[in-house]
DNA sequence: CGTAGAGGCTGTAGCGGCTACAGGGTCAAG
DNA sequence: CTTGACCCTGTAGCCGCTACAGCCTCTACG
């Protein structure tokens, strides 16, 4: 193969032409995501716009939530284009099922949230404070009963039991 | 103040009694937010029911989603009786728009992930595969046109240039 | 030609919030 | 007296970066 000696460019380059950090690039080198490229005579990585290409699904996929593993996997399926593309459909769905998952555990805890937040607006004082005593005592739906909020203050991780 | 000899119970007991990890119990102590309790003669730790309490307010919290570092204040917070309740309140309603935030974020990724899971529904090879594609050259929007997928490959981190 | 400043190199530590060991000691039941 | 469950300590690992420290090199300006 013949050495293709244009269009090289350094790792601040590549980071600037692909919007990744040049540290990031460094840690997607150490481990294998992305191939070490050549060198220059004094050491300075010299890449090429095949890495640029790669480093961009990287960035793509990365955006889209994909995990480095994923990422990976894509890239290595991206190798067989003979292959069916099922396993990457797949990769895809069950990530979209996961955010699915995510989307729907952040709404109840966001529907928990504003139901304990509705409970005290911040005009009284901590000590009939509704939104403390519903954490101290989160029986879920509970009238939130008075409790006492400094039963809580005796364990504070400040005062060391051997002080 | 008198020696409350009752009611101590082991580490793996409050992890039982309170659903938190003992391990996780350990790491709370490490970072001061859980005080270091008492011991046992032969070192064992010996905790009390304010100890529980203290733990099943952080456990409550956790669950829905605030940091630890909220958690500590919100401990703190809680030992002043007297204080107005307005700090606590803002916590919540911070923490409630941060979730917004992630769930805003996170239905946008879904709606970009299903449009390109509609491109190609596993039936393909992975040379035309449209969601490679999509990924490889992410310009939005973009009619997702032939890429060379193998144009990804060239650059795989398992071939090492030194190599 | 000298120098300053930007950028490259390496290795390593830190973030949050745990979790999982290894390698020991202790305790209660059988 | 033994077995097995628990406890103790310290440390390393997870993910995906990010940020140093302490060097070396390249480019532009004077």
């Amino acid at each position: 193969m013949k050495a293709t000696s244009q269009s090289r460019v350094t790792r601040g380059a590549l980071a600037a032409s692909t919007g990744v950090g040049a540290e990031t690039i460094r840690y997607y080198e150490q481990i294998g995501l992305l191939a070490a490229p050549e060198r220059s005579s004094r050491g300075y990585r010299l890449y090429t716009p095949a890495h640029e290409q790669r480093l961009l699904f990287i960035r793509h996929a990365r955006e889209l939530g994909l995990s480095l593993d994923a990422v990976r996997e894509l890239l290595t399926l991206a190798n067989d284009r003979l292959r069916s593309c099922a396993r990457v459909d797949r990769l895809v769905r069950e990530h979209i099922h996961d955010i699915d998952h995510k989307i729907a555990g952040l709404q109840g805890l966001r529907r928990e949230l504003s139901r304990i937040a509705e409970l005290c607006k911040g005009g009284s004082k901590i000590g009939e404070c509704r939104i403390l005593a519903a954490l101290a005592d989160h029986t879920r739906d509970a009238p939130a009963k008075a409790i006492r909020c400094e039963d809580l203050g005796c364990a504070d991780g400040s005062e060391r039991h051997e002080a």
